[in-house]
Parts: structure tokens; C-alpha cells; sequence
DNA sequence: CACAAAAGCGACATTTGTGACATTTGCGCT
DNA sequence: AGCGCAAATGTCACAAATGTCGCTTTTGTG
């Protein structure tokens, strides 16, 4: 659990100390105060989080931490596997879900930066999944790219609970890397 | 009754061994000290409580199974309730889970001491909820009492699979209760 | 008992938070 | 473009917190 002092954030920004206090104090970046007087401490993680979402460069220093990890659900092993090859070969780490018990374990053990979601496994309900983790503060980050065979009315559907992105079946693994990358584009490159 | 070293604490919060010294020192952190030549000690869930009460990040290895939280998965309002009431009414927390997604999130993020599973809810097997988690190391505190209406022999594998206990449905309050004190009696004592 | 690793301690170096104030930046307006 | 204003950022000095180093003592492990 590394952390990041006020001081090591305004020489990664090229900004001055008072500033990241400052965003510190609004609120724009996340962070904690040490008993002390307060000392400002922030996790890497954290950082990431608000590096990407101001399109911000990760320092390189810094790319060990980024999440390239991807949760995989789907009951189908076939798809699955295809899905993982994929990814594999363009540098992601993926984990493999084929329930939704393990599904939501994986979810909430490993923290994976994006969760592809078959809509329709037997027994879990995809827009169910997609609901309960839109209300998880703590999953903000994850995007969510729903793969489904179903008709276009229900992948509006899937977006519209907070899915990021939506793939038809039959896709190509072109169209797959295409969309991940584009979900996670700016902080896998390695 | 764990107890943590400067060092240890000094490594979780990413900071100096001195600085922690400083905080005990300080009376910020609770602690006591050995008889040698005082070397600090400080209890867990006293550490746990600093770290809350400062609104920092709690370290995932320390947050497990502390508690006196138990999850309750089964997909029938009717029995989760009966089940939450006894509960309640004798002093656990309760959580309740009506899928295998939500069960498997909630357990990971809750970290509760025991999870009632039903073996037989649509779309998930409880059986092999019982395996997966008996594969996780990090999930080996966790006591699971099974609660089905399946016949003995269902019973039986289940216990093989890893169930720390079974009941049968439909089964008293009392029953109820005295399994779960049963099972966390020794661990959940103050 | 011996040895390695961890912990305490003092002195000193470095970093950080804060407030007041200067400077720059972004933006709408003419 | 020029102007003016508000918000954001930078500067500075000082006090407080944290880090570093060397050394000694304690604890852990055979």
C-alpha cells in the first residue's frame, strides 16, 4: 500500500506543493491526513485514478501500478477463453469468472480495472449486476464493457444502468481490444 | 489477541518507525510497552480504530474476520428476514444477499465472521460456492453454515465440501442461534 | 549460547502546512 | 486585440511534523 506525500505529487504535476494541498482540500484528489499536523498522504492508486480522469500523463515511475487487470464473466469456458487470449496478447492481466459468486468475489478481491459482463448467464441477471455495482461507491472506477447476444434494446438498456460499453455477439477480436483499450486507452500502454 | 510492532505499523502507513514512536509517544495511538526496554505494542483493533478514526485507508490484511458480522444468502425475502430477526435480536451484524453476485461482493468487502448459504437458490450452485471459498486462502476464517431443505446425503457433501456446520430446513430460532453462537462463540468474544 | 534481525533513541536534516500576499490564467465583454 | 475581473496558482517565511543516521539494546531463532 504505497502513498504518495504532497510533495512527491507536485514534482510528478510540475506544480507547486500548495496547489496539490489545495486540490487535496477541495476534493478534486483523494487523500488522508497523517495525526500529526496533518500531513497529507495519498495512494498511488488514488493518484492514478486522478491522473486518468484529467487525461493527465502517468509518470513512468509510477506505471507499476497501474490496474491493467480484467475480469472476464461469462459461463461459456469457449468464450472465455477466447475473450482471455486476447487480452493476454495485448498485455492485460485477466481473471476468469464463470459464476456470480465468483464474479462478485473476484470483483471485490482483485479490483480489476475493467469487468467484461455477459447480460444473460444462466441464474445472474446482467442489469441486477450492473445496478448493485453502480451503487458501490467504492467501484467507481470500474468500467464495465457488457458482451451480449441479446437485441439493441436491451444493450440500450445495459447502458443506460452504467455500462460503459456494449459488444454484440458475434464480435471480432479486433472490435473486443478496440473497445477495452478504448475504455482503459490511456494507462496500459507498458 | 494480535499485537502489532512499530515496525509493522510503520510499513502499513508507509511512514517512519520513528514517526509511529512519536504518535504512541503522543498518545495519538494506544499502546503499551514491553518490559525490556519498552518496546511498543499496539493491539489491532486499536490500530484498526486509529486508522478509522483518522480516515485512513485500512490494509486489506488486517480487516478479516474480526467481527461479528454474518451474511445471510438466500434468494427468499421471507426466510432472509426470519433469519436477520434472530440474529439481530441477539447482538450480530446482519448482511443479506439475494444472488450469488451480491453474496460473493459483500463477502469480500464486508469480510464477515459466517455466511448462512442455501445449497439451493436458482442460478447458483451451493456447492461449489463451498469449494471456491475453501480455495481462498484469504477467506479461511470465514465459518459457513449451510441451511437447505436438500435430504442427508446433500447435507453430508456439503460438509465434505468445507460447510462448517448444516441445518436443516425448516429448523427453531433456537436452532438457529445455537449453531451461529456455536460457531463463533470462541471467536467473537471481547 | 550465539547470531541475525528488529526496535529504541538522540541529534540533526528535510519536508510539509499555513497564512498573507503577489502573480498568472481563463474568460467574457466591448 | 484590449480590458477587467475572478479564480487558480505561485512565493515566502516560519513553525511543526517527519525522515535519516549511527549506535545501543532487545527480541527472535536455532
Amino acid at each position: 500500500m504505497k502513498t504518495l506525500s504532497t510533495g512527491d505529487i507536485a514534482q510528478w504535476c510540475d506544480v507547486n506543493l500548495r496547489t496539490v494541498i489545495r486540490w487535496i482540500e477541495k476534493g478534486d484528489l483523494k487523500g488522508f491526513k497523517l495525526p500529526g499536523r496533518g500531513n497529507n498522504r495519498v495512494l498511488v492508486e488514488d493518484f492514478i485514478a486522478f491522473l486518468d480522469h484529467h487525461g493527465m500523463p502517468v509518470p513512468e515511475e509510477l506505471q507499476g501500478f497501474v490496474n491493467n487487470c480484467v475480469l472476464i464473466v461469462d459461463d461459456e469456458e469457449a468464450i472465455t477463453r477466447a475473450i482471455r487470449r486476447a487480452l493476454r496478447s495485448a498485455g492485460f492481466e485477466t481473471i476468469i469468472a464463470h459464476d456470480g459468486f465468483q464474479a462478485g468475489s473476484l470483483l471485490m478481491q482483485e479490483k480489476p480495472a475493467l469487468m467484461t459482463l455477459d447480460l444473460s448467464m444462466p441464474g445472474l441477471d446482467g442489469f441486477s449486476v450492473l445496478e448493485f455495482v453502480r451503487q458501490q461507491p467504492n467501484l467507481s472506477g470500474l468500467k464495465i464493457l457488457v458482451v451480449s447476444a441479446l437485441d439493441q434494446h436491451n444493450l440500450d438498456r445495459a447502458l443506460q444502468l452504467g455500462a460503459d460499453q456494449v459488444l454484440g455477439k458475434p464480435f471480432t477480436e479486433q472490435e473486443l481490444l478496440s473497445a477495452v483499450t478504448g475504455l482503459l486507452g490511456t494507462v496500459t500502454q507498458t
